[in-house]
DNA sequence: GCGCTTTGCCAAAGCGCTTTGCAAACGAAA
DNA sequence: TTTCGTTTGCAAAGCGCTTTGGCAAAGCGC
């Protein structure tokens, strides 16, 4: 555990020059900058992190809040965030709260307690706590996918409303009209935005919303909200699901197939993410994609502008671009079910 | 950014005893300890991480080091890291490498700089890099699902063997005898484990492997590395496939299917791993389960053992029991193709 | 009332780095 | 030669915490 000292020692020069050769930040003569490297090279020599982070008052490392790595979409996030960071000399420490509230307030200390510089937060759903809310909004934190009711802090996000917007399009073009919503109304942020660019672009097309079943943005919940409304789709009274995330779709696919019920031959079903499993499942999913490693990036960068000054964090949202993607999940509707 | 010396003003006591007060190593009168507490509440005051670090040597963070946390597995892993490093109060740092070795060695280095205390390592394949291995070797690390070559490290392993013979059984049951191996042998660790108690098994019981295709443990490359072989099982030549990881068992599935394959009645699969979307492909897949999750736990734990000194880091392997789930892709051989 | 141990608090010395004010050395300009 | 800027290097003062030795005051037995 060499210390600067030691490597000024050896090269026969003070600290002080040890540590501007290393930085850069004062001028030190081609000689005792070799002579310094030699030293270090001997000694093994590597400046010890928390020595520096005290004496600038910066550790380079952000957090990242997600409710649960283990999900598709913040594992991908979770890609993006580390890509961006390491790309900037940034390390990322992992913070999964499982939707606890209280964890989540432990995290948000780590900034105070100065062990991060910021904090990417994607918690999946905005705080309830007035308590957190009142803690974010002092801080240097960028929001993926959600924001805070009132405040006017950054936040990245998918385009949600024209995903939302595809997706009915989609099934008007294939003459669906009626449809049944897998979701939670007003709930999160993205998820209701979600759902409310689709029912107004689908009533604008002339369609009708058959019910709307709410849920976890889990698989089973998909399946769980779809089972009371299998026989709609024996009667064609519905011919088109929509569900606000992909996991739900697969969820409700499953059900489907369970039941007997044909997909996309009696119904059609779209989702929304574009998660790995969505190609892979059966049928296919038809889905609207959006880009989450990106999400990370950006949000991450946004962050790191802001902590070397480059930018400011209050202010607007950045809003990337979705896409619909077709696959095997959606067809047109069956004549005489119209 | 209040500091223990505004706090101990505030109090009315010495920088000293607030520090006792707050970590309990000497004993603090009760009255005292409540004026500290009071000072700290109004001035908000954190513990300065850097600063704390920086005093007794110790960070109470460890780095997770894993080739792409988007992967489902990593993911998965990371979960159960990072559940069991908030339990013993620390923090973990999240090392993406894409199987970059000079990014691993970046990220080893972090340990050097006293960033991290320990490493957990998950790197999906052990060290090529001969500086790489001599790092690792001389430091607090435990491995996860892989071990090097000659060192005595820990490493905390599923019982890839285990799994391999339950698959081969599985399927010498159904009354296969034909079958397609789907992973590189003589690769990484678990891999060539699981391929190698397979064949044992499976020769013993009367078995015989058609052939052994490779890959890079993705989907792309299982569709790809049984494309060449989709004659086989129309002929009934091979009437089984044992994929080394469940992603390349649902590309192996995908690529059945599209070319008309009927799995189970043509061709049974079995993957290795149950990852999420193993339930959900279609057919779902009959697989090992390993349980990912507490393979992060008890490596983490164990890494932290170490580090409190409860513990030695040099010996044997902790290995966690697999189990064999079966789910739709695996069916009795049809008469007349055995 | 005398020694003796506790009890409860403090002073001061680090931990290993960055940073700033100074000073010596060295040319170049006057 | 003097003067003035530049280089180039150093000393010392932090950054905010932990830790140890010490020292009064209080408690105890006799």
């Amino acid at each position: 555990m060499a210390s600067i000292a030691e490597v000024a020692a050896r090269a026969g020069v003070s600290p002080t020059t040890v540590s501007h050769a290393l930085s850069g930040k004062r001028k030190v003569s081609a000689a005792v900058k070799e002579r310094v490297a030699a030293a270090m090279a001997e000694l093994g020599y590597v400046p010890s992190r928390s020595a520096q982070s005290l004496a600038m008052g910066v550790t380079r490392v952000i957090a990242l809040v997600v409710p649960d790595i283990s999900i598709g979409y913040f594992a991908e996030l979770a890609h993006g965030v580390e890509a961006a960071a390491m790309r900037r000399g940034y390390n990322v420490i992992l913070c999964t709260t499982g939707f606890d509230p209280a964890r989540e307030l432990t995290y948000l200390q780590m900034v105070h307690s100065r062990a991060v510089d910021g904090i990417v937060y994607a918690a999946g759903a905005p705080p309830t706590d007035q308590e957190l809310s009142d803690l974010l909004g002092a801080m240097p934190l960028v929001f993926v996918d959600e924001e805070i009711e009132g405040t006017r802090l950054k936040s990245v996000i998918s385009d949600n409303e024209a995903g939302g917007r595809l997706a009915a399009e989609h099934l008007l073009g294939l003459g669906h009209r009626k449809v049944l919503i897998v979701g939670a109304e007003g709930e999160p942020f993205s998820s209701s935005r979600r759902i409310a660019a689709f029912r107004r672009r689908w009533e604008d097309g002339g369609g009708t919303v058959v019910a709307t079943a709410g849920g976890q943005f889990t698989e089973s919940s998909g399946a769980l909200a779809v089972a009371p409304h299998l026989a709609t789709f024996q009667t064609g009274t519905a011919t088109a699901v929509f569900a606000v995330n992909d996991l739900m779709a697969i969820g409700v696919l499953h059900e489907l197939r369970q039941a007997g019920v044909r997909v996309p031959e009696d119904v059609s079903v779209v989702g929304f993410d574009d998660v790995m499993a969505a190609k892979y499942c059966f049928p296919s999913l038809t889905t609207i994609r959006q880009d989450v490693p990106a999400l990370g990036q950006v949000s991450t960068d946004t962050l790191i502008d802001a902590l070397e000054g480059a930018a400011e964090l209050d202010g607007d949202q950045l809003r990337l671009p979705v896409a619909l993607v077709v696959r095997d999940s959606t067809g047109p509707v069956q004549a005489g079910r119209r």
